[in-house]
DNA sequence: ACCCTCACG
DNA sequence: ACGTACGTGAGGGTC
């Protein structure tokens, strides 16, 4: 069997994967996205051909032949954006890390070389196959050269192949012939000029009739139609001169050893190594790690299994200053400990026979009053383990959030990269795959006693450079004060849960049954068969086509039938009405009525997660299920409130922050006139519109109220005045023209929020009242639309996340006023301004001047921090 | 796995 | 010309 070389055309794939993938940015801001397209499209084709030689060819910044005989050529690596740009030696870095072998040439294009090397392999009797992006590329296909284009087709990444055969099949000209194609049609890309009036069809019309621009031009009077062949009598000479640009040259002199390109092992050290810092974890699993183990640490651990051991050892390490601590447990099985007391004392101590699970965690609490702890997620450890206050804990998770709050997981592996100075562990994927705790305790056991090691060092080790990031940040204060006294007021809702009624949950499910079969039946006979209303894709083709119903085409895989646009047909169409319903309907049934039910637990209550490392701005987020988003702006919707019930002998008290946002944003502009608003405690958004509307307070209208609480509502997003006549279905003149005027009459806030713009510019980051940071890498993209969004984000982050740190001050102060005053009443739900206390009866006036106090009381704002509070006998009424 | 839609602040 | 409001999570459909 014949050898095979792969050649690469390195700039037109890396382009490719710039503009056809999402735009990937490691933490530390590099782009990276382009780099992530080329590897996966390299892996797949490397594991489709499996050749014995692979070569990279790539453009030079240098004038190439073509230029010199066509001054207005292009090439291809003109305009090319800043982020794709710092891409190309990060490129070279990855191929080069991995072996692969790249070709440049002075006064060549990659084409050129791609071209030389794919007649050099043939003649030496190889089989070629060429990837690029590039269709010119066409040109050099044979029998024995494949040429491979990668195309994006709906999200998905599908290659077109193509030998001599195929691209007569779909050009209707043989491969040389590609060439004179292009000459006629001419390539804007490449400023390549073509025959005015001669576009692709008539190209391949006269080329597939004459075989070659020459021979059309020997034969001029035969060509048709008549514009083209008067356009090429007046342009030949053009036509010669693109047809010389486009020939890619197939006999450059280029040093090539086949040796040196020959596919040796792509996935080494360093290349994993990159892999790592660029934050490709899809791509390390491809690494061999026993290939790459003597990179990372390798622990060195004892087992302890032994009753007086383990007293031993915890005696010892209660002597340390700090320990860290990881603990194997899922499901409320514990399955071991891992300790470490110093960069070099690591310890495994499974949980059995004496050494039960509750033995342990009771040591480690113990010790927890002894020396401080260092865990990775404190919050998933104070479930088994019983620790008295933040200041005896380390958590390295919540930490890191801090630092970077755009990560999507705070993992030991990462901390360890990022903070103990690029030191390389091996990820718990590595080591245990995708088996959840159970499994490899029963298979694995060794992979799981290194888990909990390396998960135990990395915890103590990164304490101290994290906390001096935190310093240096000006975030020990949101750390201390805030985010890890958190943890354990959050902790403590966790547990408590909330009541739920699982029958009338039930019932009220199955009460809109009824009613949604009815409306199934309906739209089905409006629209005159059977379909899944359900499935956009189908509904779209029912409403917008079948139908009829005007109202075109929005998103990429079709019709859009979201809620805005339907409303807008709602009042002409009866179907659309009851869809719209449906919707509803089946939404409360599957998410809420359904959802619900089944994570209702034995104590008849609903345990949520409440994330404290997830959103950008500092905001909690609730899964499993979330309990953030339960229905309340519809009536129907709400009645599920009914079914969230306190105990017996409790009530619900629900205290919320009234327009906290708007306060914060009065507060942080220092805008004199929306303080003073604020101070005389009128109708805000009346009071705005009566200013930016000129009329007397008392006249003002419903509609312009609704247009200024709008506005404020823009103002905290990040104004655009394309968003605001969305929002308010006006032109985005009129919309522009509200803003405008809101600006004349808050001076400061315009003042505040382009100064946050500029700030985000400048530090790359935006900063909360209380020191939290949020980076904003998108305020210096090159694309408009990116930019735009850093500005909004710049704009919005201060608000929402002073909002944010502001609740938390009041939840740790309500969870421990309640703690320090002996109270069986606890905090169960925050809603992000809003917090639900199951309250018992007797502690009713306590709890609410605890609620009163604390909530007011958070943060010092030059406007008052207003509070509203309901009491009920469900989170219905207490609303 | 990804998109669309929709629930909340 | 571009094509958007900020921040989340869950369910169903589609490929």
């Amino acid at each position: 069997m014949s050898e095979k070389i792969l050649l690469i055309d390195g700039h037109s794939i890396l382009n490719r994967a710039f503009y056809g993938l999402p735009d990937l940015t490691n933490s530390e801001g590099r782009h990276t996205g382009a780099v992530y397209g080329f590897l996966n499209i390299l892996f797949r084709i490397l594991e489709e051909e499996k050749p014995d030689y692979l070569t990279v060819a790539f453009d030079l910044h240098a004038p190439t032949f073509r230029h010199k005989i066509y001054e207005a050529y292009k090439g291809t690596r003109k305009g090319m954006p800043e982020e794709l740009r710092e891409q190309v030696p990060l490129m070279k870095e990855m191929l080069a890390a991995m072996g692969i072998k790249i070709v440049t040439l002075e006064g060549f294009e990659a084409d050129d070389l791609l071209g030389t090397l794919a007649r050099r392999s043939e003649s030496a009797g190889m089989d070629v196959v060429i990837l690029s992006g590039d269709r010119d590329l066409l040109q050099l296909a044979t029998e024995k050269v494949l040429i491979r284009l990668p195309k994006t087709s709906k999200g998905k990444t599908v290659i077109e192949d193509y030998h001599t055969a195929q691209v007569i099949e779909k050009y209707q000209v043989t491969p040389p012939q590609i060439i004179e194609l292009k000459a006629l049609m001419g390539d804007s890309s490449d400023n390549i000029p073509g025959i005015p009036g001669v576009g692709e069809k008539t190209a391949a019309k006269i080329i597939g009739e004459f075989g070659s621009i020459e021979n059309a031009y020997a034969h001029l009077e035969e060509v048709k139609p008549n514009k083209a062949r008067e356009s090429l009598r007046i342009h030949y000479d053009m036509a010669s001169l693109s047809k010389t640009l486009a020939t890619i040259n197939t006999d450059s002199p280029l040093e090539f050893r086949y040796e040196d390109a020959r596919l040796g092992e792509l996935y080494t050290k360093a290349a994993y190594e990159l892999c790592r810092k660029l934050e490709f974890k899809n791509l390390l699993g491809r690494f061999d790690q026993s290939e790459v183990a003597d990179q990372s640490l390798e622990l060195n651990y004892f087992i302890c299994s032994d009753l007086s051991g383990t007293e031993t050892l915890f005696e010892k390490a209660a002597q340390k200053p700090a320990v860290g601590a990881a603990l194997m447990a899922e499901k409320n099985k514990v399955y071991g400990i891992g300790l470490s007391l110093s960069e070099k004392e690591h310890y495994y101590i499974p949980a059995e026979g004496l050494l039960a699970g509750e033995y342990l965690c009771g040591k480690l609490g113990m010790l927890s009053g002894k020396t401080r702890i260092c865990a990775m997620d404190v919050k998933s450890m104070l479930k088994h383990v019983q620790i008295e206050k933040p200041s005896q804990v380390f958590d390295a998770g919540v930490a890191a959030y801090l630092l970077n709050p755009l990560k999507s997981s705070y993992t030991y592996d990462d901390i360890a990269k990022d903070y103990l100075g690029g030191l390389l562990l091996p990820a718990r994927e590595d080591l245990l795959g995708k088996l959840p705790l159970e499994k490899a305790w029963e298979d694995d056991l060794e992979e799981l006693k290194k888990y909990a090691c390396y998960m135990a060092f990395t915890a103590l080790a990164c304490m101290e450079p994290v906390c001096e990031a935190l310093k240096e940040a000006g975030m020990e204060s949101v750390y201390r004060d805030i985010e890890l006294p958190l943890v354990f007021t959050l902790n403590s809702m966790e547990n408590w849960g909330i009541r739920v009624k699982g029958e009338e949950l039930k019932a009220y499910g199955e009460q809109l049954v009824g009613r949604i079969h009815e409306l199934e039946k309906e739209i089905w006979d409006q629209a005159g068969e059977e379909f899944n209303i359900n499935s956009p894709k189908q509904l779209g083709v029912i409403l917008f086509e079948k139908m009829e119903i005007p109202g075109g085409k929005k998103t990429k895989t079709g019709y859009s039938t979201s809620a805005d646009i339907l409303e807008k047909l709602a009042p002409d169409y009866p179907i659309v009405n009851d869809i719209l319903e449906y919707r509803q309907l089946t939404k409360l049934k599957s998410t809420y009525a359904d959802g619900l039910s089944s994570v209702i637990e034995e104590d008849g209550r609903i345990h949520s997660t409440f994330n404290q490392t997830i959103t950008a701005t500092g905001r909690i987020s609730s899964t499993e299920p979330n309990l953030q988003n339960i229905p309340v702006r519809m009536e129907l919707g709400r009645l599920i409130r009914k079914v969230f019930v306190p105990e017996e002998g409790f009530v619900f008290l629900d205290a919320d922050y009234s327009q906290i946002e708007l306060r914060v944003l009065a507060h942080m502009s220092g805008d004199e006139k929306l303080i003073q608003a604020y101070r005389e405690a009128q109708d805000i958004h009346r009071l705005t519109a009566s200013q930016v509307f000129h009329v007397p307070f008392d006249e003002v209208t419903s509609l312009q109220r609704r247009n200024a609480k709008a506005v404020n509502f823009g103002i905290v997003y990040g104004i655009s005045s394309f968003g605001l006549s969305q929002d308010l279905s006006i032109t985005r003149k009129e919309a522009a023209e509200y803003i405008e005027k809101y600006f004349e009459t808050y001076p400061r806030i315009k003042g505040f929020l382009d100064s946050m713009v500029q700030e985000g510019k400048e530090k790359g980051y935006v900063t909360t009242m209380f020191g939290r940071r949020r980076p904003v890498p998108e305020l210096k993209s090159s694309n408009f639309m990116q930019r735009s969004f850093g500005e909004r984000v710049a704009m919005n982050s201060p608000i929402q996340g002073t909002a944010a740190d502001i609740i938390k001050i009041a939840m740790n102060r309500v969870y421990g006023r309640m703690a320090q005053e002996g109270l069986e009443s606890r905090l169960v739900l925050q809603v992000h301004d809003e917090l639900l206390i199951e309250t018992k009866k007797e502690e009713i006036a306590a709890v609410s001047r605890i609620l009163e106090e604390e909530m007011k009381g958070a943060a010092r704002l030059a406007v008052e921090l207003e509070v509203d509070m309901h009491q009920g006998d469900s989170w219905y009424e207490a609303k």
